[in-house]
DNA sequence: TTTGAATGACTGACCATTAGTCATTCAAAA
DNA sequence: TTTTGAATGACTAATGGTCAGTCATTCAAA
């Protein structure tokens, strides 16, 4: 009949042609215009794969999130006490290599809060569901090696929420300055009280 | 020689005036001449006060939050112990009362967290920092009062950045369904540890 | 007391730019 | 040749921001 073209893969090398634009400018100040030529295609066909200028963030935080917690297991695994977990698992905040993908991190946090459509907010609670229960399980393992107390699986949320806290004060203000001692000190506080006392 | 407004007051009026506008709409669905009209004056003269549609909502939000530091000083001195009078401090996030507050202060997060300019991050740093000290007035007097433990001191900084991570995922995911019962929850964990035993 | 020059405040028409649409074109397959 | 899905970019409506001109008030000089 006609041409073809697999919709899913399309969308995805869309959103990665323009990739290092959207790590250089946050999505306010993108145009489509500038989007479009940047993948190489016409404005037109952008409209044919996305809604709007968020949802190319949103394809591209996927992908990126997808190899990030292939590092992730990768470092997770090398670790052997919890604390060490949660800190490698806290890294994300403000580790070198995490740069970009948090660039485009603090924009999408920033489009949830000021836009927040159901796809948008679904999106969101997808991935903070899975980074949670993953958390969970690591604390949870390191009750049953008997490294800390059992209580400790209720401070999971509150570890969470401080990092995020953290991390948007760090952004958004001049208070924080260095953000990898400020997330180290408080895991080691609440470890301070998770952990099984000899 | 000719007419001299007082500036301070009229940039108060015209944001004032359109309270209700960015109470009801996020700041990126207004124009400014939607705006202008609200206010009641030319689209020129929100220049001549303000440089853009940000700069609007600051103002507002400095004056409401200056009301709402009263309330706030009201509602602390009825509180006799510490952990109730974080409780009080922390209900900003959710009480029915700050509602509204509440809604600009999310576009506030949003803006800087996508356009961090000098100024609002200025304007932030002022305002976390301002807050932040005064909770840590509050633990300093429990420590005195020889309710919880000096130690406790330390955990400042986790409780704020916690209240403010709960709150940033309540509103941009749906994993937090209930709020109050969430924040309330980690200030009994928290408190649990800070407490002196007897 | 009158007057007109000086000045600051105010304005909305105007311009550049943008998001989003859609009629048209293109190219492959039948 | 015909059919049909994909791609396109000219077009529209709306927006943010500018600026040349208008207006109102004041006050010094006549």
């Amino acid at each position: 009949m006609a041409i073809i073209v697999d919709k899913e893969q399309k969308k995805r090398d869309i959103a990665l042609a323009c990739k290092d634009l959207f790590f250089q400018n946050s999505v306010k100040d993108l145009s489509i215009s500038t989007i479009a030529a940047t993948a190489g295609v016409g404005k037109g066909t952008i409209y044919n794969y996305f809604n709007n200028k968020e949802e190319i963030l949103f394809e591209i935080v996927n992908v990126l999130l997808r190899d990030h917690d292939i590092v992730k297991r990768e470092k997770l695994s090398r670790e052997s006490t919890t604390k060490g977990k949660i800190k490698v698992f806290s890294d994300f905040f403000y580790n070198e290599e995490d740069l970009e993908l948090r660039e485009l991190y603090k924009d999408f946090v920033a489009i949830s809060l000021s836009s927040p459509s159901k796809e948008i907010k679904d999106f969101q609670t997808n991935h903070a569901t899975y980074y949670h229960s993953w958390m969970k399980g690591i604390v949870q393992e390191g009750i049953e090696k008997n490294e800390i107390t059992p209580e400790s699986i209720n401070l999971v949320q509150t570890i969470c929420a401080a990092n995020e806290g953290l991390f948007i004060a760090s952004v958004s203000t001049n208070r924080i300055e260095n953000l990898e001692r400020e997330i180290n000190l408080h895991i080691d506080a609440m470890f301070n009280f998770m952990e099984r006392k000899k």
